[in-house]
DNA sequence: CGACGATTTGAAATCAGTCAAGAGCAGTGG
DNA sequence: CCACTGCTCTTGACTGATTTCAAATCGTCG
């Protein structure tokens, strides 16, 4: 093998959605980048910036989020491992949202333009890193619905189905026992709520037996009647069959 | 001119991104199609399908929405002339969302087998194409700010300025003066309220000056002001310098 | 031990939802 | 030309989910 594999999780990733010849395979692994340790709560893109990288996460979790005039925080999404976490807004030229780490974050800077050459050198990566943000796009509809149209006890339910699955997908935990990284404060500026409101819930699924949690750690003793609870169907994911019913 | 211009909206709306060739517009013209003439509240596509093909819209308005299982719906987006309303849905092969008509549409459906390989040989249009989904990527997001942490007024004030830039931008309207294409209750839907609440915050809109409505038309005798209430800032549709001083 | 952030809990306030009914308006058919 | 039908819009009174405010407890880390 002739390059390094550091980059290999943003290629795992790319090959969820996307079979890569060996080629491309190589060509994403020779992306050049730097490497960049950043601590907990950095910003790694700020709202109105130009970001001339793209940033793919090697270990730990970033998010997206936009403010309010008031100061309202509403987080669009969680990345983890092998996520390039603004694509969209280093290709957009101007960022229009912000990306902050949630923990430390290991991460590969890589230049946008590189990026862009690889996308119209090798149509099938290009595809592949299509196909991602389309799926980043699938979150945002299903995200929007949640907290548009859903109730806190069914949203927050919602929320933890997905990270049961995310989480299981990069072999970060299991679906129906790992540790949430976030606090009820970050839960409840992506579910639309106050965090007394996301504590109240938690604790009411608690209470119900859906969940059973200690700390931060979150345990689904019958994914089936959380699932259900939840409205939760796993298509926007688009796992496809890469997981054993998901519902 | 070799081609037909039907599909020249699709154009212009890929070089609101993107400059194209003439070689690559005309590559997009010569797309094979099908027109069809769709009633209002057809559905395009329904959650769940595997869509063969994309819908361009020539005329008329669409929108994409999610329903909870308990019958909620929330609509994530409307469309009119020159999106291609379910690239999403068909580039991801299994649709996670509908597509339904608002009103009567004409459209052109184009096979998603064809523009996968236009993508693939010419990276400018892919390129361009793949913008069109980012920019509704960064509008899902908008909506989710929206929908989550603003109150009803500031909310539904700011889809009054959406609506006003984007129908401007494609010539169905100016900004202080527009029709709008939804009724209440599909407005509500859009904004994560109920109909009787959309009415009680047009009406307080309206006794505050900030709008003048008889029946779907709506008027912005001020927009800066307009803009101020609704937290509008214009960036995140990506419309750049195309616009006069958006806010 | 002390300090700081995160979680938990209670009571009161409020924004938005629900239910229900009437008014306006456009299209249809007699 | 008019009554009828079916939407959409409007309004009022009441309800309720979620927020707000405030204070106590817990946990962890230096």
């Amino acid at each position: 093998m002739p390059f390094s594999t550091i980059l290999m999780p943003m290629v795992t990733k790319l090959q969820l959605w996307t079979r890569l010849e060996d080629e491309d395979r190589d060509a994403v692994l020779a992306l050049p980048h730097k490497l960049r340790s950043l601590r907990a709560h950095e910003y790694i893109v700020r709202d109105g910036d130009e970001p001339r990288h793209s940033c793919l996460i090697l270990g730990g979790f970033a998010i997206r989020h936009k403010l309010t005039g008031s100061g309202g925080r509403q987080i669009m999404s969680i990345h983890m491992k092998g996520d390039v976490v603004d694509l969209q807004n280093s290709l957009l030229r101007s960022a229009d949202h912000n990306v902050q780490t949630l923990t430390n974050v290991e991460a590969a800077f890589i230049p946008i333009d590189v990026i862009e050459k690889l996308a119209a050198d090798r149509p099938t990566v290009g595809k592949a890193m299509w196909n991602e943000t389309l799926v980043d796009g699938a979150i945002f509809r299903e995200w929007t619905l949640n907290v548009g149209r859903r109730d806190a006890r069914t949203r927050t339910a919602h929320l933890l189905c997905e990270f049961a699955l995310r989480l299981e997908v990069v072999g970060l935990g299991e679906r129906c026992h790992y540790e949430l990284p976030m606090t009820q404060e970050q839960l409840a500026d992506a579910l639309g709520l106050t965090s007394v409101h996301v504590n109240r819930t938690l604790k009411s699924l608690a209470a119900d037996g859906l969940i059973e949690r200690t700390n931060r750690s979150v345990r689904i003793p019958d994914w089936k009647k959380l699932a259900e609870i939840a409205d939760f169907d796993s298509r926007y994911l688009h796992l496809d069959q890469r997981l054993p019913a998901a519902t």
